[in-house]
DNA sequence: CGCATTCCATACGCTACCGTATGGAAGAAT
DNA sequence: ATTCTTCCATACGGTAGCGTATGGAATGCG
């Protein structure tokens, strides 16, 4: 066969990125380097250096790679049981607010930080902003609102849910649960 | 005198202070090296060592520097006319959300990202958001306000003013003004 | 004037990276 | 079996940055 083994390159490229965004979810942007990866990986940056041009190369897949998904996500939801938009507005709030998914979260930060100095970053971070948004606004419209009350409860939504992860709400407050049920009730009903 | 130009060494910590927070606000804090802001501020880092003990030495008083500020910043809005609360909550949203204060918001967030990878920082921003927040919890309730309503409101204000700054919200739609006034109003209202 | 203190420059060693060059092992192809 | 391709190790030169050591200029003080 021309191509025997093709999924050996793609699983190795699979494992840098995947490494990388281990890292970028815990030490940021900056933290995604070469040889601490290889190190990482249990080989040297002479492997990365066959996968990879160069350590942008790495970055740019980490992008698009975390764009797919994202939108990926967002198609899933968009497809799956419509009519049912008020528990799907709350079980967004509960995904993303509270300690679940706290990698993914990590990853969404550091990316709004990478987007604010890399023009690449900044159009992928857009992009998948707008999707969520759209997704959100259609969910509320579908409930009879307004469009600028459904764009306006989506973006309170998504800005809500971005800007709680980045409070250290360690103890705020004993009644957070309560708080955070409040919140949601406001946003969504 | 025992200290004829105290000012003199004073202010040039302050000096290195405010430019290591230049650099946070551009480059994060990765970005605040000790030869750079020596070459910023036209001197190398023979100056630096003198002021400061190491880096670290550097970063701690910065974090000093932007506590103290916050924190005085809320004190004079505390002291300021009472009985004027919901005008107050717009104003902290508008001041915040919008294009105004593009620095302090991007500080803002660098703390925050600061604040994840170190105790000192994380402390700092603790402190700062708890006095934020008790400041619109107490806001609210001089409305009447229940407990766990105002805590709830305030909590929405401030996470939502951060999230927005998250995101590249350059062109998500035509109509930005008036879903800000939407939000705000759900928020304050 | 001599002297100490303050403030900064220069020079050094050290570490962590990046990217390249080159060689080598292990399997696939013929 | 030989050769070719795939994948990785090793070695190298180069840059950026940290912290230290030391000298030197300026200024105040006696």
């Amino acid at each position: 066969m021309a191509k025997p083994e093709p999924n050996r390159q793609q699983l190795d490229r699979a494992a840098w990125v995947k490494a990388a965004l281990d890292i970028l979810a815990g030490k940021g942007l900056d933290g995604i380097r070469v040889e601490v990866l290889a190190k990482r990986l249990g080989v040297t940056k002479g492997s990365f250096y066959w996968h990879f041009k160069d350590r942008r190369d790495l970055l740019d897949t980490v992008l698009e790679t975390w764009k797919d998904g994202r939108i990926r996500d967002i198609q899933m939801q968009t497809r799956a049981v419509p009519g049912e938009e008020l528990p799907r507005a709350y079980h967004v709030i509960d995904i993303y607010s509270a300690n679940r998914n706290r990698k993914g979260m990590l990853i969404e930060i550091a990316m709004r930080d990478w987007a604010r100095r890399d023009a690449a970053a900044a159009a992928v971070v857009e992009e998948v902003d707008a999707a969520r948004l759209e997704f959100g606004r259609r969910g509320f419209m579908a409930r009879g609102m307004s469009e600028l009350e459904a764009s306006s409860r989506s973006l309170l939504l998504y800005a809500y849910v971005f800007g709680l992860s980045l409070m250290s709400c360690g103890k705020f407050d004993a009644d957070m649960d309560e708080m955070k049920r409040w919140i949601a009730d406001r946003i969504a009903r």
